[in-house]
DNA sequence: AGTCCATCGTTACATATGCAACAAATTTTT
DNA sequence: AAAAATTTGTTGCATATGTAACGATGGACT
């Protein structure tokens, strides 16, 4: 395919940042998403719930909201189905009954800890894959990114 | 907020590369996109699609699906859309009917070097924050993690 | 030529998502 | 204490997306 742009200016797609994270991560998502669908038909907010509150142990939606930073929504709608599941509970808060705590059931722990081990194998393969001196930098630039839109 | 997990070895979310990925790649979007949305309305895949035309000056749609990793009705609909607001013309192959070729209109063009120069500067101030060493480290990690992907 | 299969791009349908409005509970203001 | 504003989580609705089927065209094979 010939690129005959007449302005050579321009950003190639495929050298734009915002693109190029977007790529790997789309890859590396839909990889990983695959050990969820195939074993237990999760979708990815299922998953990204199910796994903050199995790190948190017990956490409120808004608090998911803010670690994970999926929409209220998403998450609402996420919890509704793992409690259909029956991989987590509700318990309303004593002093705010707007708040309910969720805690993950033991069958919800068992996928929990299952997908994790998943997840740290994953891991494992791709810091193997960079080595140790592209791992720090990768991981201090997503740092150094994320602040600087942050911050802007 | 408690981390009271019983189990030490599971990953944390936050320390898990294709959430982390994710995160930074989708912060990075939305702040560019916040750019083509106030200037012309347009969408993600829109935008995509007229930087991909703008890059090879000529192309067609298969093409597009292939160098931008969309989704073939997502830039089936891009493509009408971008259509409607005469920023493209189709071009029928005379060999094989079943071909167009896509390019920008005048119009078109214009809206992908303004949108082209914005996102320039905005790799500049990334790649500014990053310093010239992350910036390479990171240009070689997502290609590994693309290629581990892809070769798995 | 005629049949079968592959390819390019579009569309119908079902699902996923975000925004805005909402109910219920709590907090703040007057 | 009453009224107003805020917060938590849910839901109605419109939009966005992917899958599968499709029409049109072209190529391969007989």
């Amino acid at each position: 395919m010939d690129q005959n742009n007449v302005n050579e200016a321009v950003l190639p797609l495929e050298k734009f940042i915002a693109y190029r994270l977007n790529q790997a991560a789309e890859k590396v998502s839909q990889k990983f998403a695959l050990e969820y669908k195939k074993r237990y038909g999760m979708t990815r907010p299922e998953w990204r719930t199910l796994a903050t509150i199995g790190q948190f142990g017990n956490i409120t939606a808004k608090q998911i909201c803010q670690h994970s930073s999926m929409h209220k929504t998403k998450v609402s709608r996420a919890i509704f189905t793992l409690e259909q599941r029956r991989w987590l509970k509700r318990t309303v808060d004593q002093n705010d009954r707007r708040v309910e705590h969720l805690e993950l059931t033991l069958q919800g722990q068992k996928a929990y800890l299952e997908l994790s081990d998943v997840a740290r194998n994953f891991q494992d393969q791709i810091y193997a894959a960079l080595g140790p001196a592209n791992t720090a930098a990768l991981e201090t630039s997503l740092d150094a990114i994320e602040t600087l839109i942050d911050t802007q």
